[in-house]
DNA sequence: TAATTGTCTAGTAAGTGAATTGACAAAGTC
DNA sequence: GACTTTGTCAATTCACTTACTAGACAATTA
């Protein structure tokens, strides 16, 4: 499942790819525009900054805004901060393989046979949704409705 | 991630799958030959049963068999039955739908368009993984490497 | 220097995962 | 019909994770 963390990050990741030309964006706001708790999102977005995602500003007229381009940052990379691997099961993962210790022979394992195939899938629609292309999906969608 | 509930479930099962047609197993052998704690055990193939997936018989020489042909069961329905809705998001769900109380409008949501694919994707792989294809495949890898 | 905003460490309540225990029920064997 | 094997089920345990909150502290700017 995915975490509420994850969820808040994206979300206020999606909103500072939106805004990516206003500069940084206080902490305060992006919690209640989203209505995300307030010093949980500021947790999120520390590890986002760890993890190169985010920058920040401290100080009046402070804040944080994407470290990067919004085309550039997906949703693969902003959940393997968040939620860890997303892998269904580690002998699959390419970010934290480990040997599953009750398998005798992982080449035989018909559990991982098909763990693989949905970690490739999973890993191409989710590298392949960066902030840019969902809001701009989202918007399409919009459009598409009126 | 995947649990060791159903990790262990989908065990048990392609080893009913392999040998369909010796007629009953015992929970304990299963338990020993594949490394499963065998209370646990117990309380996996009961949820199978009632789910119609494995049939039992008490008594000297009882014990659990699949309750239909090995190719009609697969990892989708099992995971289903063991760690609830395939999907990362009630919002998505085919068999859980919920919907998000944050989310004042779903049309417009980024993260659940995302999310609504890996759900697709994620349930036709699973969906096709039958017991009998599982280890058919399993087999023609074990050939191809000797 | 006062106000604003981010950083960081702890802590906590509730829930989930992975079992174990033990009483009980049914079915077959001798 | 007693005995044994095997499944059924409710209850409990224990560690770990999720989703937060509190509060001290640090930096920046008006």
């Amino acid at each position: 499942m995915l975490t509420r963390k994850s969820k808040y990050g994206l979300k206020a990741l999606l909103l500072l790819a939106r805004e990516y030309d206003r500069g940084s964006i206080p902490a305060s706001e992006l919690s209640e525009r989203e209505g995300i708790p307030e010093k949980f999102l500021q947790l999120i977005l520390l590890e986002l900054r760890r993890r190169g995602i985010v920058r920040s500003r401290r100080g009046q007229g402070g804040g944080y805004q994407l470290a990067r381009d919004p085309a550039t940052i997906n949703f693969g990379e902003v959940l393997r901060a968040l939620d860890g691997p997303l892998a269904l099961t580690p002998c699959v993962s390419q970010t934290a393989y480990q040997h599953c210790d009750e398998c005798a022979d992982e080449q035989q394992c018909g559990i991982r046979l098909v763990m693989k195939d949905v970690r490739d899938e999973t890993a191409r629609i989710l590298e392949g949704a960066s902030l840019a292309s969902v809001n701009r999906a989202v918007d399409r969608g919009a459009r598409r409705r009126r």
